[in-house]
RNA sequence: GGGGGAAUGGUGUAAUUGGUAGCACGAGGGAUUCUGAUUCCCUUAGUUCGGGUUCGAGUCCCGGUUCCCCUACCA
C-alpha cells in the first residue's frame, strides 16, 4: 500500500529542526514561527510576489505562528501612500491575513538610529564624506580588493558629532554617509564597508521631514525583522551574498550588549519565473508608459491586479504557488501551467452560459411545423439547461429557442472535411439543449462571407434529446453539438479576447529588446457578441466569488469574467482562458 | 587569476538522508460525453559529465562542465 506522503520543502524541514532543537524558545513550541512579507511601497505587486506572500503566510498558518505585513519604506524619493493601499488590497485578495496592524519600517527609524550610534561607539561605523565616485572607485571590483577610506579611522567623538548633524539636516544630499567598518578586501562586495545611512532631504510619505538620513536596505532589513520577532526571514536567491552582512549587523549590535536583540534566520529560495513573461519592473513599466498595454492592471499584465482583472481567482494562484514548490533551483515555469490552474479551478466553479462571439444567422425554415401539427412560426419555446454539466447543485435555467438564431461563424463550412463535426450543407447537428437541425441552404455576400444559414429542425429532438429509434431499432446520431442564442432575445456584449503578451519564451533574449517579442495579437476586442438573455441572471446556485467578480464558462469557448468597466447596459467580458481545444490542435 | 549558489523525463518537483528513481503537468493513444470541454484508462521519457568508495550511489569522495547571482548614496 502506498500512502500519499506529504513532502516538505527545505524551508519546512529547516523550521521543523529549529522547533525540535528549541532555536527560538521552548523545544516543540511551533507558535513562535513568525514570517513576513516586506514590500517597498513603490509599485505594483506581481505574480512573483504572490509566491512569496503565499509561502510566508502559508508557513505562519501551518505552524500556528504569525504573518506580518511590513512596508519597507526606507526611500522617501520613490514611495507613495497609494501603493500601500493597493498592496494591502492585493495581499488580502490573495487570501493572506496579517497579524495585527500593518507595520512600517519608518516606525523603527528612531531605534535603528540608536543602534547605529552604538556601532559608532564600538568603533564599528564611521562617517565618510567622500564623493560617491570616490567611494565607488575605492570599493575595487570582483577581482581587486578595495582601499580604505581616508576617513575610516575618524575618532569616535567626531563620528558621533557628524552623524547627529547628518540627522539634523545640516548637510546637502550626498555630502556624507555612515559606513560600517568591516573589510575592504572581502571577496564578498557587500562586506566592503557598506553604507548604513545616506542623506536624503526629501519628505517621507509617513514621517514627513522628521528625518534627513535614511537607512540602507542591508542595515535596515535585519533590524526590522529583529524588532518584529521574525524567526524566518525568507527572501530570494540574490540575497544569499547579503546574508553575511545581515548577520554581521545584528552581531555587531549584540556585541558587548547586556540585552541582545533577536537574531532571525535568513533563508533564500528561488524566485518565480514564468515563460512568455518577464517579471522585471523596468520592462513592465515600459509596457505601461509606452502604451503597449492599458495600464498596470491590464489583463495581459502579470501583476496581481492584472491577473485579477483577467478573471484569475486567488485560489488558482494559490494552486500555482503550491504546484511550483519551494527550492533553490532557478526554474522557469511554463505559462501553460498557469493557464491550466485557472482552467482547473473554473471548470469546477464557473456556471455555464451560451454566448456567440462571432454570430451568423441561422433560420429554421420549418419552424411552423410541429410534431403534433399546427405550429406557430412566431412561437418561442423555453428550454431547460443545466448550469453545470457535472454538478447538479448549480441548478438549471430556462432559455428561449425560436425560428431565428445565431450560431458561431466558425461552426459552419461550405465544404467541410470529413472530420469537421459541425454544420455544413446537408449535415445535421445538435443545438445544445435545443433541437437537432439539418442545413438545407445558405447565402453569401459579394465577398463570399456566409450571411445566413437555413435549416430544418426535427421536432422529435426537443431539448437536444435523441430522436426515437426507427422501425429497425436504430437511433440516428450526430457528431456535433453547437452553442447558439435566440436572436430576438439575445443581449449584446463586448468581449475582450486576450492572448499571451509575448511570443517568445524568454522575451528579449534573442534581440535584447523585449518589445521585439511582443505579440501583436494579444488583444482582440469583439463588439457584437450575442449572449443568451439569462447571461447575467443569478441563479442562486452560483458560487460565492470571494472577490465579487463574476465568472462564467461560455460553452465551447472558454472562461470569462465581468470586467470592472461593465454595466448592465454595456456588458463587457474578459476572456480569462480558452478551453482546451484538441480540434484546433489537429488542424 | 575573486566570491556565493544550483544541476533528477519536454516542464516543475519528490526520494524515509547509502537500499525498487515516484508524483504532477505536457505530449501520444484509447474509452465516455448534449461543450472537439470535463472525466477515466494506457503509453512516453530522467539522476550534468568522468573517475572513485561500497554488496549497493540521485545521495558519500575526487576532478570537470554548464547555468544563475554579486562591483546602486535602490530594495
Amino acid at each position: 500500500m502506498t500512502e500519499a506522503v506529504e513532502t516538505r520543502h527545505f524551508i519546512q524541514q529547516m523550521i521543523d529542526a529549529d522547533i525540535e532543537s528549541g532555536q527560538w524558545g521552548q523545544p516543540g513550541d511551533r507558535s513562535v514561527v513568525t514570517t513576513r512579507f516586506p514590500p517597498e511601497p513603490n509599485g505594483w505587486l506581481h505574480i512573483g510576489h504572490a509566491k512569496s506572500i503565499l509561502l510566508n503566510y502559508g508557513i505562519a498558518q501551518e505552524y500556528g505562528g504569525r504573518f506580518i505585513l511590513r512596508f519597507d519604506d526606507t526611500n522617501p524619493a520613490k514611495e507613495e501612500q497609494a501603493f500601500v493601499d493597493s498592496i494591502k488590497h492585493d495581499v488580502e485578495w490573495l487570501g493572506a491575513r496579517w497579524d495585527g496592524e500593518v507595520r512600517f519600517a519608518s516606525d523603527y527609524f528612531e531605534r535603528m538610529y540608536g543602534w547605529a550610534v552604538e556601532l559608532i561607539r564600538k568603533g564599528l561605523a564611521y562617517v565618510d564624506e567622500q564623493p560617491v565616485d570616490d567611494i565607488r572607485a575605492q570599493r575595487g571590483n570582483l577581482k581587486e580588493p578595495g582601499k580604505h577610506s581616508p576617513h575610516r579611522d575618524r575618532p569616535v567623538e567626531e563620528n558621533l558629532d557628524l552623524f547627529e548633524r547628518m540627522k539634523n539636516g545640516e548637510f546637502e544630499n550626498g555630502a556624507m554617509v555612515l559606513r560600517a567598518k568591516i573589510d575592504m578586501s572581502s571577496s564578498n562586495m557587500n562586506l566592503r564597508d557598506p553604507l548604513m545611512y545616506r542623506i536624503v532631504n526629501t519628505p517621507h510619505h509617513r514621517t514627513g521631514d522628521a528625518w534627513h538620513i535614511y537607512p540602507m536596505y542591508d542595515w535596515a532589513h535585519g533590524l526590522e525583522d529583529s524588532i518584529e520577532g521574525i524567526t524566518n526571514s525568507l527572501c530570494t536567491l540574490e540575497f544569499e551574498d547579503h546574508r553575511p552582512l545581515y548577520d554581521w549587523f545584528i552581531d555587531a549590535i549584540n556585541k558587548d550588549r547586556d540585552e541582545p536583540i533577536h537574531h532571525p534566520r535568513q533563508t533564500e529560495f528561488s524566485r518565480l519565473a514564468i515563460s512568455y513573461t518577464n517579471m522585471s519592473k523596468r520592462y513592465m513599466k515600459q509596457l505601461v508608459d509606452e502604451g503597449h498595454v492599458a495600464g498596470w492592471d491590464d489583463p495581459r499584465m502579470i501583476t496581481i491586479a492584472g491577473f485579477r482583472r483577467r478573471g484569475y481567482t486567488a485560489r488558482s494562484l494559490q494552486m500555482l504557488a503550491a504546484d511550483v514548490g519551494v527550492t533553490k533551483f532557478n526554474a522557469l515555469v511554463d505559462m501553460g501551467r498557469v493557464e491550466n490552474m485557472i482552467r482547473e479551478d473554473l471548470n469546477e466553479r464557473a456556471p455555464r452560459r451560451m454566448v456567440v462571439l462571432d454570430p451568423v444567422k441561422l433560420t429554421i425554415t420549418n419552424w411552423g411545423e410541429t410534431a403534433d401539427g399546427g405550429g406557430d412560426e412566431d412561437r418561442v419555446e423555453m428550454m431547460s439547461v443545466a448550469n453545470h454539466p457535472k454538478d447538479e447543485s448549480f441548478g438549471t435555467r430556462e432559455i428561449p429557442f425560436g425560428k431565428d438564431l445565431y450560431i458561431e461563424r466558425e461552426d459552419f463550412m461550405e465544404d467541410p472535411p470529413k472530420k469537421f463535426f459541425r454544420l455544413g450543407p446537408g449535415r445535421e447537428v445538435r443545438l445544445r439543449a435545443g433541437y437537432w437541425v439539418t442545413c438545407t441552404d445558405y447565402t453569401k455576400d459579394a465577398d463570399g462571407n456566409i450571411t445566413e444559414i437555413f435549416c430544418t429542425y426535427d421536432p422529435q429532438t426537443k431539448g437536444g434529446n435523441n430522436p426515437p429509434a426507427d422501425a429497425e431499432g436504430k437511433v440516428r446520431k450526430v457528431k456535433g453539438t453547437l452553442h447558439w442564442v435566440h436572436a430576438p432575445s439575445a443581449v449584446d456584449a463586448e468581449v475582450r479576447l486576450f492572448d499571451r503578451l509575448y511570443m517568445a519564451e524568454r522575451p528579449g533574449k534573442k534581440s535584447g529588446d523585449h518589445l521585439d517579442d511582443l505579440n501583436p495579437d494579444s488583444l482582440q476586442i469583439i463588439s457584437g457578441a450575442k449572449c443568451e438573455p439569462t447571461i447575467m441572471e443569478k441563479s442562486g446556485d452560483e458560487p460565492d466569488w470571494e472577490d465579487g467578480i463574476r465568472r462564467f464558462q461560455f460553452e465551447r469557448q472558454g472562461y470569462f469574467c465581468v470586467d470592472q468597466d461593465s454595466t448592465p447596459e454595456n456588458l463587457i467580458f474578459n476572456r480569462t482562458a480558452s478551453l482546451r481545444d484538441s480540434w484546433a490542435k489537429k488542424q
